[in-house]
RNA sequence: AGUCCGAUGGUGUAAUGGCAGCACAGGAGAUUCUGAUUCUCCUUGUCUAGGUUCGAAUCCUAGUCGGACUACCA
């Protein structure tokens, strides 16, 4: 538990008041992604968080697409969302929702709010409505059709949809105040003309809501309680009472803006996660080094992983940077109670057991999983050639490397007892072959005379070792905050060139017969996962999630 | 520059006028058939200055710093 079991953040206590009050007596949020991106671990929290307090407080929470501009979204993408959000664990049931099935609605209540002289059609040009919206320090200037009469409006909107006008020619606006020290108050745009094609209403329209006039209808027409967004829609929020307000909705919903999730070594916009997979520096949107939910499934992350990771780094109203440690941790700590181990060797040397029999192989049995019981034994194949990590060997080693150096004796995992004899080298001074003698006794990997080793290394079988690629990833950017560049930097000359290192690795034959999407624990290295996309039958490819913590990698750095 | 929002260890957060706590990261040690896990201990914090109060992280004022906004995107 990162806070105390009674610790309510600042949304619940605001919902817990209200339905104290009387305010409300329901509770129904929505998660209102637009269709025009992959989603991200920033999603992730937003997605936590709405359906997360939809089931505290047995409500309901709606997964709305908020498609109102045709120009940029994909049928692609509406899949891929309601893929993740099913992923991460959530249900929104019969209440799947989408903008633009209200667009008929919403014109209506325009036509309304020009009845009600609040809406007027400006034929101002774009940058003409710019010039004259004024700035922070100077009011701005009607535009010359502010005072049309409603008849006017009437029959410009109606021209308007009817696709009398060319794009850019004609917008709605509401009229609310030129002077307003809030820009959103002066005389937002409402509706403009797009003659594009839309994802899910075709050629129906061709006019279109503006976001900051669709959303609180959305909200209302799905009786939305609380309709939480992110940070950068607070100044917004008094655009969305006087809509609801001009057009007298009862029970209206009320906007909460959290702070949006910043993780370190990652981007987290849309707009560059795009970028990534347009130019392609990376493999897609479900690329592993993605922090898409898509790419991070991909990895190998747990949903459960995700949730408590969102857990975690709470929800305040004030900008953060989370470190990626953070959701590291929470992968590890999953992955650790429910991962099945095996044995794989990512940077192979041979190991020659000279005391054991030529042509003789053995089973050993091994466990699957110490922390948990239930996952039971498997069988190892053993025999005289054994493949080991070459950074498990080291020919002058100081008394702190517990792994095998002439003399030195260690355990090969569930097998035996082996003492480094010496190693063999080509030309090049490489190492090419480590040698060593076993003592049958150990069998298992317990000395009957009690003997202990201070190290455990894992092996497999060379005659029998399966040949797999295994894909070491790290993080995407050698930059830790994205939001702020050194100077004279792009974002995208932070990229870590090392991000993506393939290698072949030997492993375990059990290894081989696993299911895309499996995930494991190679021992003493990481967590995998079967690649869902790149593995064959008999062929997996394995991505790493996670190494393991390192603590000898740390010390012998210092 | 204006308006709005925010500020608690290295990071993320809790304490809602009454002992500044938790998690991550870092350090030391114990345990261990994974140098993993687990366990124990430790380092490190209320932006600044005033005020209110018996008592302030919390309330007030001013300042500082950070963020959002000035799209026919969402």
């Amino acid at each position: 538990m990162s806070e105390s079991p009674t610790h309510r953040h600042f949304i619940q206590q605001i919902i817990d008041s209200d339905l104290a009050a009387g305010r409300r007596t329901s509770v129904v949020t929505r998660f209102p992604p637009e269709p025009n991106g992959y989603l991200h671990v920033g999603h992730a929290k937003s997605i936590c968080l709405n359906f997360g307090l939809a089931l505290e407080f047995q409500g309901r929470c709606h997964l709305r697409m908020d498609d109102t501009n045709p120009a940029k979204e994909e049928t692609e993408y509406v899949e891929s969302i309601k893929e993740d959000v099913r992923w991460l664990g959530f249900d929104w049931g019969e209440h799947y929702y989408q903008a633009s099935d209200y667009f008929a609605r919403m014109h209506a209540d325009a036509v309304r709010l020009i009845r009600l002289g609040k809406a007027y059609v400006c034929f101002l040009s774009q940058d003409q409505i710019r010039e004259f919206h004024g700035d922070e320090k100077r009011a701005g200037k009607a535009s010359p059709t502010r005072d049309a009469t409603v008849e006017e409006n009437l029959a410009a909107f109606e021209k308007m949809t009817r696709g009398e006008y060319d794009e850019g020619k004609a917008v709605l606006r509401a009229k609310i105040d030129m002077a307003s020290p809030n820009m959103h108050l002066r005389d937002p745009v409402i509706y403009r003309i797009r003659k594009t094609s839309h994802h899910n209403t075709g050629d129906q329209w061709c006019v279109y809501p503006m976001y900051d006039y669709a959303h609180p209808l959305e909200d209302a027409y799905e009786s939305v309680t609380h309709s939480i967004c992110t940070l950068e829609f607070e100044v917004h929020r008094p655009f969305y009472d006087w809509l609801l307000s001009a057009l007298g909705f009862e029970g209206r919903p009320q906007q909460i803006e959290f702070a949006r999730l910043n993780l370190t070594y990652t981007v987290m916009s849309k707009r560059r996660l795009l970028e990534l997979v347009q130019e392609g520096r990376v493999s897609g949107w479900d690329d592993p080094r993605m922090p898409t939910i898509s790419g991070m499934r991909r990895r190998g992350y747990t949903p459960a992983a995700l949730r408590k990771f969102c857990e975690t780094v709470g929800v305040t109203k004030h900008n953060s940077l989370s470190d990626v440690a953070l959701l590291e941790h929470a992968v590890r700590d999953d992955l650790n109670r429910t991962s099945p181990r095996f044995m794989a060797v990512l940077d192979p040397v041979r190991l020659v057991i000279e005391n054991y029999p030529e042509g003789q192989t053995e089973e050993l049995q091994a466990v699957n999983n110490p922390e948990d019981p239930a996952a039971g034994t498997r069988k190892v194949p053993f025999s005289r050639t054994l493949l080991i990590e070459r950074a498990d060997f080291l020919e002058n080693a100081d008394k702190k490397f517990f792994r095998l150096t002439p003399g030195q004796e260690v355990r090969l995992r569930w097998g035996y007892f082996v003492k480094c004899t010496g190693c063999r080298k080509d030309a090049a001074g490489n190492v090419t072959e480590v040698t060593c003698t076993y003592d049958p006794a150990t069998r298992g990997g317990d000395a009957p005379d009690g003997r202990k080793v201070k190290g455990t290394i894992h092996w497999v079988s060379e005659a029998h070792a399966g040949d797999v690629e295994a894909r070491l990833y790290d993080r995407l950017f050698a930059h830790e905050d994205l939001n702020h560049l050194p100077e004279g930097k792009d974002w995208r000359d932070l990229l870590n060139p090392a991000s993506l290192n393939a290698v072949r690795a030997k492993v375990e034959p059990a290894l081989l017969a696993v299911s895309p999407g499996t995930r494991v624990q190679f021992e003493r290295t990481g967590y995998f996962c079967a690649d869902a996309k790149d593995s064959k039958p008999e062929q997996p490819v394995f991505n790493r999630t996670v190494t393991l913590k390192d603590s000898w990698a740390k010390q012998a750095g210092k």
